[in-house]
DNA sequence: CTGAAAGCGCTTACAG
DNA sequence: CTGAAAGCGCTTACAG
């Protein structure tokens, strides 16, 4: 019985393929690998009897054998919101097209992020790629000194051979200040998110520098979370503004203010006639009829493929304790920006 | 020159620890493990020490030699869609509570997900969680005579054994059927999906089966895919329609088509004055001002929670070659349906 | 409480 | 072209 019992639980190895195919066992292993001489007849047969039995070659041993898991770790976290969704399906693409596993580190919260960096450490992945919260600069330091890669979506990598690509959010902030300077007047308002936020800081830094620069006023709005509901009381607050006093240039830093912001005020005022308003995002439901929401849409492709572009150099040098320096790096500048692109629909009075 | 590169390569092993604490090797995996005894100062002592080396267990080694790896594969696609999104946040966080790691196999196409299931093998995980795509007989099979647990959501497992919950979408159908007629009259129409597609024909079939009991008619019109620009054509269809032979009661299979058939008729025709809508998912548009539309809600969150019940009674089972059937399993019904929440809101008469 | 040794399931030189 | 053997980095009985 015990004896029985072991049995069934014993999993199934390339010794007992090798067993029913009448073969050494490092001849099955040859089968599979591709590595290694062995002759057409007797690879087909072993295949053949491998895939009757149902056995496939164990990730984890070869991985432990040849040194090399074929694994990325990717931390991520909020799915259900904004671009995350959006990149991690560009982002397990191209994975997949590497012929590399993505082992996924969810964080609960951005302050969880530096403990599962750890964590990944164990999995002796290829590198790992970072979508939320901090990157500490010992714990990059750590990633990148045992040759793994590490890339960094939107914040700051906080290592020489790291990689950080993020949306010029600054630049965004900037443009925006333009174009509505120009057609609403020089009273400005910025819907932002909190304080600590990166990228809605940046882009309210933008934009209220742009304005200063022009001679306008702004005047910032911190929301806790940036949620349509958060919009929708900017609005409550706007229509509390005696009607003079209210800015006609209007910057939300993300589209999901902005829509609750013209649901709020949707039957009193609207764009661009009482002000022109501008987001940044560009979610699919800006686009819809009862919006259609002047906003910046985030290079995403860019993004990913800046990594991918990042991620193969790193490959290439593989095993080169030093790798090179990476060619896409500014000098004095540890984040490579990409343009947001401005999406001009009817918030605004600018024709595209 | 050789010998150093050769050095600089070879990575930190517990080898390594333990020559630096002048212990065992065995010593040190005790240390991380928790496993066997050892003295409360050598264990610190270790791990002061692991720690300034910077070095972790090998995660992949562990999984070998205890033949066990704390991963599941999950199987997905299409992540910037519908439900997908929500549903994985949900159970990635459970996955992270587990303390399993999740092992991503993104599909590119629904055609994907058996070459994917067949490629999840390799990695001898504890079990696989399926959300795209078709769950083949043999390949169920494949997996749960390993001792895998299979879960599918929204979709048929095809073996006894494993484990799939599902939106009782035929029930959410007939709900949809009594509402819309009480209120719009008998005759009625159907936005709906292609005609292959699992939930959307579900959906369909429970609207006609239940309009037909109550004597009415309904029309369905397929869409291609189920998106904004669907419903927006569906309106232009609908307009095109003799005035007097526009049915009243319209069920939109999901939101999407739903809103875009609402912003198509803007203008012109409005719910629920000159027409009835019910959609199904509850997106979070859906609730915003410009549509308030009554809609069904996935019991996304049970759906996970069943799910977390069969893979803990599998874990418990672990081991056994045959796992006690699942008490949850209905006889004769290879399927747990969970009922979807009605959302009442403006675009229909009746109140909650 | 500690250490030496076997073994997990593979891959890969090295002989033949 | 094939096989025997060493070894990847750990864990876990088994002795001491």
């Amino acid at each position: 019985m015990v004896f029985d019992k072991s049995r069934s639980l014993r999993s199934i190895t390339s010794r007992d393929v090798a067993k029913a195919a009448n073969v050494s066992q490092a001849l099955v292993s040859r089968a599979f690998s591709g590595n290694g001489r062995i002759a057409p007849e007797t690879r087909n047969r072993i295949l053949a009897i491998a895939e009757e039995i149902g056995w496939q070659p164990n990730a984890l041993a070869r991985s432990m054998v040849t040194g090399d898991a074929p694994l990325v770790a990717v931390i991520t976290t909020r799915l259900h919101f904004d671009w995350r969704a959006q990149v991690l399906s560009h982002l397990l693409n191209t994975i997949q097209q590497w012929h590399l596993k993505p082992l996924l580190f969810y964080a609960e919260s951005d302050d969880d992020v530096d403990r599962l960096l750890e964590e990944t450490l164990s999995w002796r992945t290829r590198g790992v790629i970072v979508t939320a919260g901090i990157v500490q600069p010992r714990r990059a330091k750590a990633i990148v000194s045992r040759g793994q890669f590490l890339a960094a979506l939107n914040r700051p990598a906080h290592h020489p051979n790291a990689f950080s690509v993020a949306t010029d959010n600054l630049q965004g902030g900037a443009m925006a200040a333009a174009l509505l300077l120009d057609e609403a007047g020089r009273d400005a308002l910025v819907l932002s998110g909190r304080q600590g936020d990166w990228a809605s800081s940046l882009r309210t830094k933008g934009f209220v520098d742009a304005v200063a620069v022009r001679g306008g006023t702004a005047r910032v709005w911190h929301n806790e979370t940036m949620s349509t509901e958060a919009g929708k009381q900017c609005a409550a607050a706007y229509l509390d503004l005696p009607a003079g006093e209210r800015p006609k240039a209007v910057f939300s830093t993300n589209d999901a203010m902005a829509l609750g912001f013209m649901d709020g005020l949707r039957g009193q005022l609207s764009a661009p006639s009482d002000f022109s308003l501008i987001g940044f995002d560009n979610l699919p439901s800006s686009s819809w009829t009862p919006y259609e929401l002047t906003t910046f849409e985030q290079p995403l492709e860019e993004m990913v493929l800046r990594i991918v572009g990042y991620v193969n150099n790193h490959q290439q040098n593989a095993g080169r304790n030093f790798p090179a320096h990476n060619p896409e790096r500014v000098a004095g500048d540890e984040i490579i920006y990409c343009a947001p692109k401005i999406v001009l629909r009817s918030t605004t009075k600018a024709k595209q």
